[in-house]
DNA sequence: CAGGAGATTTTACGGGTGTTAAAATTTGTT
DNA sequence: AACAAATTTTAACACCCGTAAAATCTCCTG
């Protein structure tokens, strides 16, 4: 490399003595040449400076080499996190992952399906906005590419991947009421369907254990959960309107700024003596082992969820797609103990 | 839309009665053709669903309307949010951002700028790993690609959007000198420019006030801020190897986990009577609100920084390179009290 | 050394849009 | 109504690579 720079793939094939069509293949998958044939291509390679153009590339092909990524908001560390270990599994496989984020606006959601399509990929991996989908366009999206649903529970798709709300939410509830008091259930803004289905969940194990279940509602919409959390908290907080010692927040990002709220107006937060509020959170964000005290929740398996549905792709896109059975997977999550409750 | 889905422009244009070589105008410059002739294509887009095929178009375009991003970590919120912002001006624009992370790797930003390369882009947005970064490869890349770099100075491309670490630093020390025991600096890894930079202006600014700097080496490397400096926080609290009772971090992430640390090891933090440590970061991320109590910081101007590198960028890819002078614009950073320091 | 399977080369076309030049049409002006 | 200017149409080529078919070459086996 950085020898002379070549135009394109004819002026290449000059240049190695291989023949353009056979150049294509190997380009294609390197292993579909003769050895020989790859030593001297290689050797070319390291002398020239050519890397076959993307755009005419993907115009002929049926089968694009693009996976599409598409979340709901990208600065929300869960989905960057996500995305990230999506990416890399995209990558290590020879495709090209391509992020698109709607930052929780239905029209960008819109523009991002509607270039998405247009690249024509092999498959996408989407986590749509949720109630604020428009969704007739996700399911005329999804007749056209194969794609597999993660995180937000949406009826389109050959597969949907995410956790399993009411085991995860019921592991909490149970644990939080076996060490204490009852948890009061601390809403995050209905932005998708995990927000209806953890305060159905919290309903309804609470009424499994013979608790009267108290959701709080919460005033504010959109995806900045920690301002919410911490503002709506400290009004609770202050109007002592908490019918609970405990508080199930239903994600950590509403959970960090509820913590946070609790600090600054003097109430220590914990299980331990000398505590007045027990508070805890659900996912396990990156910042949840962060907070003071450390936050109890239950982790999702990111891993698990990055790899499922990026394998469930990769088999819909190479085995074509299978609309009979839609495919629902659903992880576990695990508790994770800290000291906040 | 949701009409009859066309193939191709040839077909688009029998439908829509518009020539060719006219509908092709029009989608490059809606302002190009006539009020009558706009009016007759939007209506025919209105009846029938079609976009011009992006890998066709760009296949003959010298001047691509894609716009490369490239970051060190998109998990990090700072780059997060920043990216966050430049899409949305890009799309605005109405050009094509297209993100790419090297998730602190060097191989992957290598592929990241060879793939954005090949994508021949108008114009690229690069945020470098710095110290980690192959140097030439980025600038080769700069070379070929309006290249403007921000937030990591590697001298490479046409202009510098930053932020004055001298500046805000400088404000940092100042403040937390003028209302306390001057600070030590916890220096987070050496990953890129902006590590050395601030630690030279900590320096500086200690030296200035007729203060003895002392800076702690932190063990560790890698781009997990928050643990690093959860564990080195701790390791220095427990060892009482503190040499002052303010700490100013070299960034809020740091912050955010040696305020855990603190915590956690029973220090109160704050400026207060009976507090033990004051804590100070900086950037403004956008976690410093949360943690407890909230980060005192200074702000680096997101807006701005994100504003100014994409009309630089601009300007760049309509008026063509201005080589002689490259530019390089620090914004200055703004003091947020908060009750850490 | 002959035979044959498999790989490579040659040749040629296709894909969807950019772009240009010349001809035709429309628009606006006097 | 006539004419200049602006726009659109027509026709054709370019871009770069995928792909297919037929011809040729390589290499291994027996």
């Amino acid at each position: 490399m950085g020898g002379r720079k070549i135009k394109n793939m004819e002026e290449f094939a000059k240049v190695s003595e291989i023949s353009r069509p056979t150049l294509s293949k190997y380009f294609n998958n390197p292993q579909s040449v003769r050895n020989t044939t790859r030593t001297k291509i290689e050797a070319a390679l390291e002398e020239f400076d050519y890397r076959p153009n993307i755009f005419a590339i993907n115009q002929n092909r049926k089968l694009t080499k693009t996976i599409g990524i598409l979340v709901p908001y990208l600065a929300d560390p869960f989905f960057a996190e996500l995305v990230r270990m999506i990416e890399r599994l995209c990558i290590a496989t020879g495709y090209w992952p391509i992020v698109f984020s709607a930052h929780g606006d239905q029209e960008l959601e819109n523009n991002a399906l509607s270039t998405l399509q247009s690249l024509r990929p092999a498959g996408a991996l989407i986590a749509p906005l949720g109630r604020r989908s428009d969704f007739d366009a996700v399911r005329r999206f999804a007749e056209e590419v194969p794609t597999v649903v993660f995180d937000s529970h949406v009826d389109v798709g050959q597969a949907f991947v995410g956790s399993n709300n009411f085991q995860s939410i019921g592991l909490m509830v149970d644990y939080l009421c076996r060490s204490g008091e009852p948890p009061c259930f601390f809403e995050m803004p209905p932005v998708n369907p995990n927000a209806n289905k953890r305060r159905e969940a919290y309903i309804q194990s609470m009424e499994r254990l013979g608790h009267d279940p108290k959701v709080l509602q919460v005033n504010g919409s959109g995806w900045e959960f920690e301002r919410i959390g911490m503002e709506e908290g400290e009004r609770l907080i202050i109007s002592r309107a908490l019918p609970s010692n405990t508080v199930l927040c239903s994600n950590d990002r509403l959970a960090v700024g509820f913590v946070a709220a609790a600090y600054q107006n003097g109430l220590r937060v914990g299980r331990g003596p000398g505590c007045a509020l027990r508070v805890a959170g659900h996912d396990n964000h990156p910042w949840s082992q962060f907070t003071s005290p450390p936050l109890t929740t239950v982790s999702q398996d990111y891993t698990a969820i990055a790899e499922r549905s990026i394998s469930i792709l990769f088999n819909l896109i190479h085995e074509g797609s299978l609309p009979e059975d839609r495919q629902v997977i659903l992880f576990d999550g695990k508790l994770v103990l800290r000291s906040s409750a």
